[in-house]
DNA sequence: TTTCAATACGGGAAATTTCCCGGGGTAGCT
DNA sequence: AGCTACCCCGGGAAATTTCCCGTATTGAAA
């Protein structure tokens, strides 16, 4: 493939040739963030940012209209609007050929289990140094794949909390979003026009998902777990 | 001053002197946002990155062996070991002159109000485009300050707040930090080595004080404000 | 047609949370 | 000495949460 070996070969011509450069898009709503990584990939010479997007659904629309395809997207996990997960189950669908790098804050993030299930071939925290950014991103070209051996998460928890991956229905996941509030029981049964009892059907269902025994644990692992927008 | 002056000089001449350039540091904990943003500075052509740190403590550290002192200082509010709001009020005491300015991820982040108490100039969201970033370090390092009206915090709020802000002693920090978790307020008396009563106490004055009247609530108040780690 | 999963609902009781009432003490400030 | 702020503790009762016991409907799968 051209543009493969093409990486090796720009280093000394890095203003001749656009389109041998290696095409990345990133997402994240932190436009601040966006631009600047944005400003650092294009520092390493080999990267050319084609898409920029502050969610998954703006990037729906800017990806369309884009002249080169990306063969490399980082994705930002918490977004508003359409978060990564979603973003990456869109992409690796729609575009399956697209290398997805999924970037997160905390690394006792539960999604990443669920980007990388979503089709992302990597995650990266936002406290790795560009460096190994740097050192990911080639592998990722060359070999298809990173593994972070030297990030803090390993992947072995990875893959031993794949199977007990759990399933969060949307019905769920409304209800957590309002038990993540003032609000009591009562209060939620009336705003999702459901019996007490109903509530207390999905409350019991979650508690046991998420292995927790109360509700300020739920509210708290759902938010680490990025169920809900705080 | 001669370096106020000397920024609309420079634009010439970058590369001709150095100290001319307006010396700015970085603390953000996550450092491939920290490094790309220090890019972004030098992008800028009038900001020189004279000190990047992690942390409040590791700045502390490093500050000492800056040759050049800078006059701006970004401070992310959400940091381990150290967080924004102590390394503000350390910065502010041990260098009055230096202009702080706060970075924070989301709006409805009470802390800014601290922030600004603690010696901020300025505040701004990591959603802010880079040019409303240079405009605004163009503004404090002309004006001293900077209001960000475009901005979705507003002023009046702030200073609304600013009578009713409140005070945390390290005890109730310390319940706030045990009460973010799954344990029962028993469980919580016990590790804490105190009564029931006592503990019911904490919570009592931490609801008015969040002006919430559930634990869930309370926790949820906590992580918005930054008060937990979670 | 049966079985199964998902969904919605109800009564009752135990546990916990929440909210009253009350009582101490120390330390610093004026 | 009074005042204020912080810290510590107890009894009792109402409200809410948590956990049991169930039933019923629906639609999809076997």
């Amino acid at each position: 493939m051209a543009i493969l070996r093409a990486k090796w070969y720009i280093g000394k011509h890095t203003n001749t040739c656009y389109s041998m450069k290696i095409p990345v898009g990133i997402v994240d709503d932190h436009q601040l963030f966006l631009k600047s990584l944005s400003l650092m990939l294009k520092s390493f010479k080999v990267y050319d940012v084609v898409v920029e997007a502050l969610n998954g659904k703006e990037l729906q629309e800017k990806i369309e209209l884009c002249p080169v395809q990306p063969s490399i997207m980082l994705l930002d996990v918490n977004m508003p609007v359409m978060n990564g997960i979603e973003t990456a189950k869109w992409l690796s669908n729609k575009y399956p050929q697209m290398k997805l790098v999924a970037l997160s804050m905390n690394d006792n993030d539960m999604v990443i289990i669920d980007m990388i299930k979503a089709g992302c071939c990597a995650y990266l925290l936002k406290e790795t140094h560009p460096d190994e950014l740097e050192k990911a991103l080639q592998e990722i070209h060359m070999k298809g794949y990173y593994n972070a051996d030297t990030s803090n998460v390993n992947f072995r928890r990875l893959l031993q909390s794949e199977k007990e991956s759990i399933q969060i229905t949307e019905k769920e996941k409304a209800f957590l979003q309002y038990a993540c509030s003032d609000l009591t029981y009562k209060e939620i049964a009336a705003l999702m026009f459901l019996s007490e009892r109903t509530i207390d059907g999905y409350r019991e269902t979650l508690f046991a998902k998420l292995k927790v025994q109360s509700r300020v644990g739920l509210a708290l692992e759902a938010i680490k777990r990025g169920l809900v927008t705080l």
